[in-house]
DNA sequence: ATTTAACTTGACCAAATGGTCAAATATTTT
DNA sequence: AAAATATTTGACCATTTGGTCAAGTTAAAT
């Protein structure tokens, strides 16, 4: 019977490099995870630390902080959100660009639900951490994205929404919904998670609804 | 120079029963704020003792365990979001029934914005504390609510959404959306909280947007 | 007027928590 | 091979926290 640690540690030695990546990104994760579920404050060391299985030391060995570590989660995941953000400017006709940054926002939502739910907390709590992104690369974002949809209303593309803003928030609010509150529509599912293929169909249902919602016929 | 505690508890003495009601509403009120920055676990009885300017043991005197006081918010909560849930059974034709339904949920965002943290922070981290709340009260009215949308549909008053479900979803996330994340609102409204005129027009905007996702012409 | 019941509050405590540290182990460099 | 560097981990600590308690104050009942 060959022993499961001589194989890791001399057998198969990894390197430092590696050893501190995957470690890190384990942390990550499981911080991710925990963050989710109690929020900055209600979230110990310890609990992220059985999480990834690892001693709580650990987690201070390779992040220093619990602050540090929630910080570099937030980092994280806006670079994912980012991405999703860039496919809105990559179609110039709004019914291409807002399916696809619709559908990337839900399926983002449905791969990355903690760190959604981090976010959301982080914000519900008056982005303490996340001030300076928001009103610098967010707001910069934000003001393209709104000159887009006004060009799209002043060249009677779409129907005039008013404020951009509203258009954007009621598609942030709602695909975000499904990562965010994933515990009640699992309950009002008769208590069980959506399947990928519903998911597939309310993703469709969700775009539908907002292409229509600008005078869009899907 | 009269005095102060004098004029309180001599001339003016309170009932008994009326400083009970008092105090629990002023201790309410207070841990709505504090849960809604904090959450359950990340708040902590001094906070809320603080922010209701009374001593930490006369919040254990009147709601026993942080824990119960948390539910006594959460359900208090509940009365005025079932009141607003009313609306939308009040109306016969689609066009009223989500014209006052997403104005009631609008309204309740701005003037209660607190409440609506508390419950997102608690549908975000699993429910812990309203799993029976939702899976009855709430999935009953959403049930009811879900087979109106159904007749309609049938009745061609507006289009075909698919599940209701993901009709009823965008309501409440975009409505929310202006309470539990006011704070990302008002950075990307160049740091100004939204006055009351500009909240009655994205108001106005949200019920345009969502009438017209469901083929109808606002 | 006096007893009883309700409210107030500072002092206190056991448990939990973020973080430190030093000793041990593993890898890399010279 | 040995020195230097990086990782691992249990023991430890100061602080914070939810909750208790008993002594005092105020209102209600007799």
């Amino acid at each position: 019977m060959g022993n499961i640690i001589t194989a890791k540690s001399k057998d198969n030695p990894r390197s430092k490099e590696s050893i501190r990546e995957e470690n890190e990104l384990i942390i990550l994760f499981a911080a991710e995870k925990v963050f989710a579920k109690h929020g900055l404050k209600g979230s110990t060391t310890k609990q992220i630390a059985d999480m990834a299985k690892l001693p709580k030391s650990n987690i201070h060995y390779y992040f220093h902080t619990k602050l540090n570590l929630y910080r570099c989660v937030l980092e994280s995941i806006l670079v994912d959100w980012m991405k999703a953000a860039d496919t809105f400017n990559t179609f110039e006709e709004p019914r291409e660009a807002i399916r696809y940054y619709v559908g990337a926002k839900m399926d983002l939502s449905r791969v990355r639900p903690f760190g959604s739910k981090v976010w959301a907390n982080e914000i519900i709590s008056g982005a303490p951490e996340m001030e300076i992104v928001l009103s610098s690369r967010l707001k910069k974002w934000v003001d393209s994205c709104v000159s887009s949809i006004n060009t799209w209303v002043k060249l009677k593309k779409i129907v005039d929404v008013g404020d951009a803003h509203t258009l954007l928030y009621m598609i942030w609010a709602t695909t975000q919904h499904y990562a965010d509150f994933d515990y009640q529509v699992m309950i009002l599912n008769n208590g069980k998670r959506l399947t990928d293929s519903e998911f597939e169909e309310k993703k469709q249902e969700v775009i539908d609804l907002i292409l229509r919602s600008v005078g869009l016929n899907p």
